[in-house]
DNA sequence: GTCTATACAGTGATAGAC
DNA sequence: GTCTATCACTGTATAGAC
């Protein structure tokens, strides 16, 4: 049989689709090994943390790509350009809901507890980046703290509701519903 | 040392606490255990099923409470009454953020397609009582149900981000916009 | 970098004494 | 009903060959 090689960043990207599903304590070494086709041995040449470590460069890695194609807009690009930017972006990240928050799995658990850094700064970062771009696109400022925070909550809101009924159209119904609400 | 003994009710009750503590991976039978005082033995005596029986009857009595507590008021009491209601008894619930919705938890991973029927029941018909509420009370009904959704959603994801950032205000503020935008 | 073999604690579950 | 002892198995982690 063939040896695949793999680049970390690979396996990375990899290991962060049966976190996703299968959450911090489902997501066992032996799951992990046959969802990713990585051998033990692999797994640990890459991540000698151990799971602990392969999950916390998991969410480093969401959180850069979260910077880069949602934060960084948000924070820098002409403001309702970079809002209209985000329900596309959101929409293929999250597969229409079909896909679902690793950060937000992480928050409901103990698993918290362990990541705690790592989650409260995705979620203060990607709330007050959207506030910035709210009150840049002329909305008061304590109004844009609202707001960004309910749009949050809401698409996270949206991707359990998905989840629990097996239907897709909630998350896209709720996109729909929060571009609407804000400005265009 | 004394024996605590006791009924099948309370075995139920602290071991659902556990279970929207750790999730259902997370809660080991050590740990179910340790934070219940419940032997093994007892354990296995109140549910011959094992652990998958002592979640099946755990969210059998979340599904309970919830129906006498919130569903069957929504269905049959004064709409906006009820709804008032809803907001104080949820609150409460989850103790204003700092605890969680079991059923919730167990939808963002794997856990969901065990108990696929209960979590599905328990959404739609929360959504489909609040639906028929908000009607009684004069919403169009099709407006009843995107704003029965969106409801749902949102407390769902307010949950989610009040752990995520150890902040309970963010799950009482959610109440309180929310209960400004439904009928009163 | 990937494999195999292995350590050893922890997993869900059962049986029998009280 | 509750306890203790124990089962077979899976959990994370490590070591060494290639």
């Amino acid at each position: 049989m063939a040896r695949t090689v793999f680049e970390k960043a690979d396996a990375v990207a990899l290991v962060a689709e049966v976190f996703r599903e299968l959450g911090y304590e489902g997501a066992t070494l032996s799951r992990i090994t046959e969802r990713t086709g990585l051998g033990k041995g692999s797994l640990y040449h890459f991540f000698p943390g151990g799971k602990e470590a392969m999950a916390a460069e998991v969410l480093a890695h969401v959180d850069g790509w979260f910077a880069a194609n949602v934060f960084r807009p948000l924070e820098q690009d002409e403001p309702r350009l970079a809002i209209a930017w985000m329900w596309n972006t959101i929409d293929e990240y999250f597969r229409s809901g079909r896909s679902i928050c690793l950060v937000g799995t992480f928050s409901l658990d103990a698993t918290r507890d362990r990541f705690a850094g790592a989650i409260r700064g995705y979620f203060t970062r990607w709330i007050a980046a959207l506030q910035q771009a709210l009150i840049r696109a002329g909305t008061e400022a304590e109004a844009a703290g609202r707001q960004a925070e309910a749009v949050v909550i809401q698409l996270q809101g949206a991707l359990v509701l998905s989840r629990a009924l097996h239907d897709e159209t909630v998350f896209a119904r709720t996109l729909r519903r929060l571009a609407a609400e804000l400005p265009r």
